[in-house]
DNA sequence: ACCCAGGGTAACT
DNA sequence: AGTTACCATGGG
């Protein structure tokens, strides 16, 4: 994996192919937008980017420095792992060698972990297109402005929010467990960073004590915003997957890849 | 007027 | 321990 700053902005090269769009849209962000053909915008920690996907091999990182796409974008693209190694194993099933060879590289992104937490709050019974508005309705109204967009409002500024503050969200019945999140987060009756050190089931199991958040919304959090790759959120899609494809219980070789089996498996359901 | 959407909770058997 | 009505909102 290389980094070069060229005229159009810092290229990197050599992490074995990626298919941006599809990562940024198979719905395990909502915040991202197309700005160009193959141009993105995207916000994390305060953060603005534009990324272009120069070609399979090649992204463009502009509006940011060097060193914040070191220590910023490429965790948060999870550009360190290897992508081509792990799709190989997983292929050992067939559904997800098809979804990967129809689909490309799909990576698993490292996102703020209140971010996810929050989003996946608000997905419950829910589609991508309401839960992109209103996330980002969550985010023009309550985050900071960045120049070219919003950022994610922190935990504190929700906990010091009501339920009619948020009514402007419609997030409906969902609205309490934002608050209920909030307040646990802010308080540091649950510290999210902590979490990371521990293991699977009792970093879930504490996370589930949030109001709102049952497994599938845990494990969302624990795959997408704590670097829990092998975490498997089952969803109403992939609870049908699994009874048609896996009746007698995953592959084997998704052992320790469990969270993009899962996506490529979710992907493909949703087109 | 239904049915569905990246579910969760509480109140039932 | 497993099932079920209900939760608020919007699109098809």
């Amino acid at each position: 994996m290389r980094l070069t700053q060229t005229e159009n902005g810092i290229s990197l090269t050599g992490f074995g192919g990626i298919n941006l769009a599809a990562t940024l849209f198979c719905g395990q962000a909502f915040r991202w937008k197309q700005v160009g053909d193959d141009e993105f915008f995207g916000i994390t920690q305060g953060k603005e980017v534009f990324i272009r996907q120069f070609s399979d091999d090649e992204l463009i990182f502009s509006g940011t420095d060097e060193k914040t796409v070191r220590e910023i974008w490429l965790p948060y693209l999870d550009m360190h792992r290897d992508y081509p190694a792990v799709i190989k194993q997983i292929s050992g099933d067939n559904s997800v060698k098809a979804a990967a060879q129809e689909n490309g590289v799909l990576h698993i992104l490292n996102q703020e972990p209140w971010e996810a937490l929050c989003s996946f709050i608000i997905s419950a019974c829910n589609n991508i297109p309401r839960i992109t508005k209103i996330v980002n309705t969550l985010c023009e109204n309550f985050g900071e402005n960045t120049g070219n967009g919003y950022s994610f409002p922190s935990a504190d500024t929700l906990a010091a929010c009501t339920e009619t503050d948020l009514e402007i969200l419609r997030a409906g019945y969902r609205v309490p467990y934002i608050l209920d999140a909030a307040a646990k987060i802010s308080s540091g009756e649950i510290d999210l960073e902590a979490l990371r050190n521990e293991d699977i089931d009792s970093a879930r199991e504490r996370l589930m004590t949030i109001k709102g958040v049952g497994r599938k919304v845990a494990d969302c959090t624990l795959l997408f915003g704590l670097g829990f790759f092998d975490s498997y959120p089952v969803d109403r899609h992939i609870q049908r997957a699994n009874a048609e494809l896996f009746p007698n219980g995953l592959p084997a070789c998704f052992n320790g890849a469990k969270g993009l089996a899962q996506q490529y498996i979710f992907l493909n359901r949703i087109k």
